[in-house]
DNA sequence: TTAGTATATGAACAGATATTCATATATGGA
DNA sequence: TCCATATATGAATATCTGTTCATATACTAA
């Protein structure tokens, strides 16, 4: 424990088994990295696309109003984070959702924004 | 519709649901933004502690290591969001959360990471 | 009032990031 | 083989973002 609660609400006691349950520094920067990728219009754009049918690079792009080159750049960042699966067939190259919580997450923010008075 | 599908793995009527169903560009941002907040080490930590404790200004800056500016920087990133609420006592400020998806949603991106290989 | 403390805020800067453009790679057809 | 198409990728750039620093505000106590 690094520091006295200067404002004594709460007990040192109590301080330190909060700052013991912290994730360590490697969970918490994954953590960030993981929502940044949804701290995106574009990517979260492709991401319901994606989580509504297997598609190709084109057909993204076409759909998200992207370049297909923008629209690569994203499946890689994607692809990094283990969110998306691909297959290829000939040159094209079907995207597929590859994660369980996307409808849990999408919902959580929908029903926040839904909260806004 | 903007355009057919080139690949035509799904049907044009497919397309044209799955386009209909993508919620408007101002629900994807506001989404986005959301989710940005959570993609940040620095804020992903202050949200930690104050999900477990109210706590002033002053002691999330010795607790996550930040400087008090920087702190209230981000707390008003995190007010703006709605996602904190804050009560006055004296010079002290005290915040704690006031939002009910954090749990769920940390719980994501813990499952997530743990899924890593 | 004056001094001291806690917090907030604006400007500036450094670092990160999404897109574009040019180019490379890979596959299939002529 | 040569050409066309689909996708990937590296570099460059413009924009965005988090922190620091200086300063302002708000409150308390003396």
């Amino acid at each position: 424990m690094k520091e006295q609660c200067l404002c004594k609400l709460i007990s040192p006691e109590e301080i330190d088994k909060i700052q013991k349950d912290l994730p360590d520094a490697e969970t918490i920067s994954d953590m960030a990295e993981f929502f940044k990728v949804f701290g995106d219009s574009s990517r979260l754009t492709l991401i319901y696309y994606l989580s509504r049918a297997e598609l190709c690079v084109a057909d993204l792009a076409a759909l998200a109003g992207m370049s297909p080159s923008a629209v690569s750049h994203q499946l890689k960042t994607l692809r990094l984070m283990r969110l998306v699966k691909n297959r290829k067939e000939g040159t094209v190259v079907y995207y597929s959702l590859d994660d369980s919580h996307i409808d849990s997450l999408f919902k959580d923010a929908l029903e926040h924004i839904l909260e806004e008075k």
